[in-house]
DNA sequence: GTTCTAGAAC
DNA sequence: GTTCTAGAAC
């Protein structure tokens, strides 16, 4: 037979009263389309037949009538179909799509994973011979993706489902395998990027139904109700194991082990389904990773819970851990005891303080992050998890409060609503707060000086709860009001997320010592100028002291007169010092207080005209050595070094000094911005827009003539070092790439 | 074992 | 920005 029959399907056969499914897989080679089929087809009780085209032909090479004809036997015999084959264009899917009917659901499956994930994958499956290089693998992957038409309901599907990287395929796979032969899944499209992040909500309450479809979920036990986060990360793979965990979720409730020790805390359940409540969820500070004293860290948080219980309202605290046996939370949950703080103000919690609401049934409008000094993403721990789950969003609404957090400090972000913490969990904020440092790992470190530490542990937790506080109060009190308090008119229509900056601008004038809280180690005056006041300073960004090189160079040429080519009253030229092609000048601006792009305003215009026309001077000095070269000007939207600077690059690429991904991406996507267009920009908007979202930098590794994408560095080096395409057409438009007069037309 | 990435420190 | 390096990926 040249179909794969699943076993199961064998066994029940035609019997099946309910509605079929005919899956259409699409995806590029290396995208997972026949491992999908088979995860589900391994553990579904429907009955499934996978057509797969590579297979279909006993050993010769399938075609598309064959893979048409068996589907359509198999949907005849009663069973649901898979087509495993690439299905990447809408011709090519829709003579399937035919096959549907009022007794066949249509649906395909997007597998949009990574290009260079589906190029490593293909290279794996064809390595037996030795030398088909990554190139090669990647051409094929390549050719096809550029072709890729992404399926729409209007072609005839009842049901599309976009994956974009492991955990949807996963969620998927997961969701395809609990179907029986009698449920189905809802219509319609789930998961596409873009449109924005609602539909992927929608995925996310249906797996939830998914898991356990005969149960429905009460408000007045929720927390019983949803599987512990530990659990189900461990049994991903299983439905039935899910279902175990579901069963023993009475003992994820902190409040369950305490039964007989606490007595006055059994309201609790039904205090915690009080979702209205706002709630503040925060993790331990510094006894992680930091490494403080699980004994002194409850102490201090219960003494702080005690000093601002009165003032919550009708609002709440929550400790939350991660494990069950968590000592900081039994600690702290005796202490409260012991003080008679009232269990519906304090209380514990075991989950994942990024899934509290969609796992734990606990609704918080905000949590704590514990962050750390710089206010990045990564390092494992409750950070990690945070911005992990908040998206890149997080980390560029953190980047407009704060660049780096003293310890025993606080900043707040209002989350984007783009964010799916926003959408699933409902948070609207994040507190990050930095702890003290009880680890010599970890920089601060406070060698253990448990006065200072102490001291520190309680600045940070006052500094959160009133952050929080700040936050609740401010849903209660008009922007309006806000305004008069601070002598000023809103300029435009005030959005919720920007309710806590005014408020931290309220509080800032009140007290301008408490600034330092939320602001680490800013200037107090910083906080005030962040809006819209537009007649005080803007603030700048922090730069470290390795930063100050070029600031230093632009200031004072003369002290730098071996590294400077050239200097005017606006500029000086210098090779770049770590060049990252054969050729790599800087062209800096020498004014003051024009650290990068996003200080340039109209006035600056007459300068960026001045740094182009040097850059272009210099280009065609090197055009003498070497005629071949091509040259792009451009400013990243972040620098890291301080002082506004134009790059002048020839776009071979060819250096050792260009090592790593970021290096690479930082010229060759919308990070780097085209002097032709900022100059554009700042003569009709005034200002030169700016790309600096982090998800840039990690983006996958394209090749800047011909697009392609590659594995890793070296893979893409090699290839660029060969690659003779045309540049891409956006490039040679409008002078953005630079070449010898007489080397034209480009190729 | 080697290659490569990515985070911490500066 | 780079260097160093742990550990992931191959």
């Amino acid at each position: 037979m040249d179909v794969d029959t699943d076993e199961n399907s064998n066994a029940k056969g035609k019997e099946g009263q309910g509605k079929l499914i005919m899956v259409i897989l699409v995806g590029a080679p290396g995208s997972g389309k026949s491992t999908f089929c088979e995860l589900v087809m391994g553990s579904s009780s429907r009955p499934w037949v996978r057509i797969c085209q590579d297979t279909i032909g006993n050993g010769k090479s399938g075609t598309k009538a064959q893979c048409l004809k068996s589907a359509a036997s198999a949907l005849n015999n009663g069973k649901s179909v898979f087509v495993d084959r690439c299905n990447l264009e809408i011709e090519q899917r829709a003579d399937f799509v035919k096959l549907g009917g009022p007794q066949v659901d249509v649906h395909a499956v997007v597998l949009d994973l990574p290009a260079q994930l589906c190029i490593s994958r293909s290279v794996k499956r064809t390595g037996h011979e030795g030398n088909l290089s990554g190139g090669k693998a990647a051409a094929v992957v390549n050719k096809m993706l550029q072709k890729i038409e992404l399926p729409k309901l209007n072609e005839g599907f009842t049901r599309i489902t976009f994956c974009h990287n492991e955990t949807d395929v996963q969620s998927a796979i997961d969701m395809y395998k609990s179907l029986d032969l009698h449920n189905l899944l809802p219509h319609g499209c789930f998961g596409q990027k873009n449109p924005n992040k609602k539909v992927q909500l929608g995925i996310m309450k249906f797996l939830k139904k998914a898991e356990k479809p005969s149960e429905t979920r009460s408000s007045a036990n929720t927390v019983k109700d949803s599987p512990t986060p530990q659990t189900t990360q461990e049994n991903s793979d299983s439905c039935d194991k899910k279902e175990e965990s579901a069963c023993t979720m009475s003992k994820n409730v902190d409040i369950e082990s305490e039964k007989g020790e606490c007595p006055g805390i059994r309201s609790l359940e039904d205090d915690i389904s009080q979702s209205n409540s706002p709630t503040l969820a925060f993790p331990s500070i510094s006894t992680s990773d930091f490494k403080f004293s699980h004994e002194k860290a409850a102490e201090i948080i219960v003494e702080k819970v005690e000093e601002f219980v009165d003032k919550l309202g009708n609002a709440r605290l929550v400790l939350v851990d991660l494990s069950r046996g968590s000592k900081i939370l039994s600690l702290a949950k005796a202490k409260a005891a012991k003080k008679n703080i009232s269990s519906t103000k304090f209380f514990t919690f075991v989950g994942d303080i990024t899934k509290l609401n969609s796992e734990g049934g606990l609704r918080c409008n905000v949590i704590a992050n514990a962050a750390n000094w710089r206010l990045k993403p990564g390092g494992g721990g409750v950070n990690a998890a945070i911005f992990s789950a908040a998206g890149p969003g997080l980390e560029v609404a953190t980047k407009q409060q704060a660049n780096s957090l003293q310890p025993g400090n606080v900043v707040a972000v209002p989350l984007p609503s783009t964010s799916p913490l926003f959408n699933r969990e409902g948070v609207t904020h994040v507190i990050h707060v930095l702890g003290p440092n009880m680890n010599p790992q970890r920089p601060n470190y406070l060698r253990n000086d448990y006065d200072e530490g102490c001291k520190l542990l309680r600045n940070a937790y006052s500094s959160l709860f009133q952050a929080f506080i700040s936050i609740v109060e401010d849903k209660f009190k008009s922007v309006k009001e806000i305004h008069e308090r601070l002598g000023s008119v809103p300029s435009e229509p005030q959005k919720h997320s920007e309710d806590s900056h005014h408020k931290f601008k309220r509080e800032n004038l009140q007290n301008p010592e408490r600034s330092k809280k939320w602001k680490g180690s800013q200037d107090p005056t910083e906080a005030l100028n962040q809006n819209n006041n537009k007649t005080v300073p803007k603030m700048s960004k922090h730069w470290g002291s390795w930063a100050q090189a070029l600031y230093n160079t632009a200031m004072h040429p003369e002290q730098h007169s071996d590294t400077v080519l050239e200097t005017s009253d606006d500029v000086v030229i210098l090779n770049d010092i770590y060049p990252k092609a054969r050729k790599h000048l800087l062209v800096v601006a020498r004014h003051e207080g024009l650290d990068q792009l996003t200080d340039v305003c109209r006035e600056h215009l007459p300068l960026l005209r001045t740094m182009h026309a040097v850059g272009l001077k210099w280009i065609d000095k090197f055009f003498h050595e070497d005629a071949s070269l091509v040259f792009r000007l451009g400013y990243h939207s972040a620098p890291s070094m301080r002082q506004l600077h134009l790059h002048v690059i020839s776009q071979d690429f060819d250096s050792s000094h260009l090592k790593n991904k970021k290096h690479w991406n930082s010229f060759n996507t919308d990070f780097f911005r085209d002097s032709v267009a900022v100059m554009d920009e700042v003569s009709s908007n005034g200002k030169a827009s700016i790309m600096d979202d982090e998800s840039l930098m990690s983006m996958e590794l394209r090749c800047n003539r011909c697009r392609s994408a590659h594995p890793n560095l070296p893979k893409l080096k090699a290839h660029s070092f060969k690659c003779q395409a045309p540049f891409p057409s956006a490039l040679l438009e409008g002078g953005r790439l630079v070449t010898a007069p007489s080397n034209a037309p480009l190729s």
